[in-house]
DNA sequence: ACATTTGCCTAAAGGTCTTAGGTAAATACA
DNA sequence: TGTATTTACCTAAGACCTTTAGGCAAATGT
């Protein structure tokens, strides 16, 4: 009888693509079990339960949807930095709906942060040296950037826009470069 | 053996509650029969599964949103309109967050169709007369305005601005006035 | 080759969802 | 007012998920 070879790295990993496959929601410990063809109380050794399980999902994403951005925004800045971030959220969410449903559960403080969430909050603001607000304005920036993206994309994916005339694509591009308009004409208080 | 006086808009409106307190992701059929002090499947004569329990308090906290939104924007145009519509959501976010986590719910498109839904967008349209923008850029500025006020308060609902500096009451101003700003300045093509 | 560790197992208890069929309370009707 | 019908809630039961406890055998170290 030959193991199965199970880890908490192995079981993450497998947990993320069943998760883009059959929604975050349904990641399920007894489903995972089933995929490795193993019985169900064999993954508490390794995962300490089905909320660990979760955890250990969205921080993978957010691992994942950090270092696109990191990539993306290499060499770039401006709108053309804008442009790529918001694309590296949209991307993802399109490709991997479950990790990113994973990606916005809610952590505990702790754990968010030691997660990879603090360096999307640092790559934002680094974009924004682009567009040169003073330092008040700028956090008010990161907040309302990562509202839009993560707004848009969460409704998009949702289907609120679903069976409206202009297609989305249309709008995501009227958006940036609505978002790139204010920014260079930040209102002062 | 006097009765429950069970009902579906009894249920509905006891799982909104529920919600509240304990999270739309922990309503559960169970849960409710405990709080009628009924056996479970008692429930299943009114409702027709714990699907359908969730989409009728979607669908409930879908109007009564509408219903404070189209109370909000009476009388009300421009900057003041804008405000008050997306003080609407924010504030039933912060005093219903299981409402407001109910009306994220994915509706088939039946559903969603004959759901309060349409209104949010009407009335979303409405506000936006008071900016006059040429018409394929008013159904963007209608997608831009659903993604920034359900983006912002899903991130600040969900800690994603917790212990970070100025307060989100400041921020969540400051987006208004950048709003503003844009849509009285839309940039064109 | 033997001892130890550890990976996966069986067993079992508790919770949720859902259907099927029964009994008694409420209501309608003579 | 007594009887018939409807209906509200019940018991019973099967299926699935979670989690813990304890056992055996495969891998690993000496």
């Amino acid at each position: 009888m030959t193991r199965a070879g199970l880890t908490a790295q192995r079981l993450t990993q497998a947990g993320a693509e069943l998760a883009d496959e059959v929604g975050f929601d349904q990641v399920t410990v007894s489903a995972l079990a089933r995929r490795f063809d193993v019985r169900v109380a064999s993954l508490y050794s390794h995962v300490r339960n089905s909320q660990d399980l979760r955890t250990r999902i969205a921080l993978l994403a957010l691992e994942e949807l950090a270092d696109r951005a990191a990539e993306a925004l290499a060499g770039r800045s401006g709108k053309d930095a804008l442009t790529a971030l918001a694309d590296v959220y949209r991307d993802y969410a399109h490709e991997h709906p479950g990790r990113y449903a994973a990606a916005q559960l809610r952590l505990d403080p702790q754990t968010a942060a030691a997660s990879a969430g603090v360096r999307h909050a640092q790559m934002t603001r680094a974009l924004l040296r682009g567009y040169d607000l003073p330092e008040p304005d700028q956090t008010h920036a990161v907040r309302l950037l990562g509202s839009v993206f993560h707004g848009y994309v969460s409704l998009e994916m949702g289907g609120g826009f679903s069976h409206s005339a202009p297609d989305t694509q249309e709008t995501w591009s009227r958006t940036l470069d609505a978002l790139d308009a204010l920014l260079r004409n930040w209102p002062p208080r």
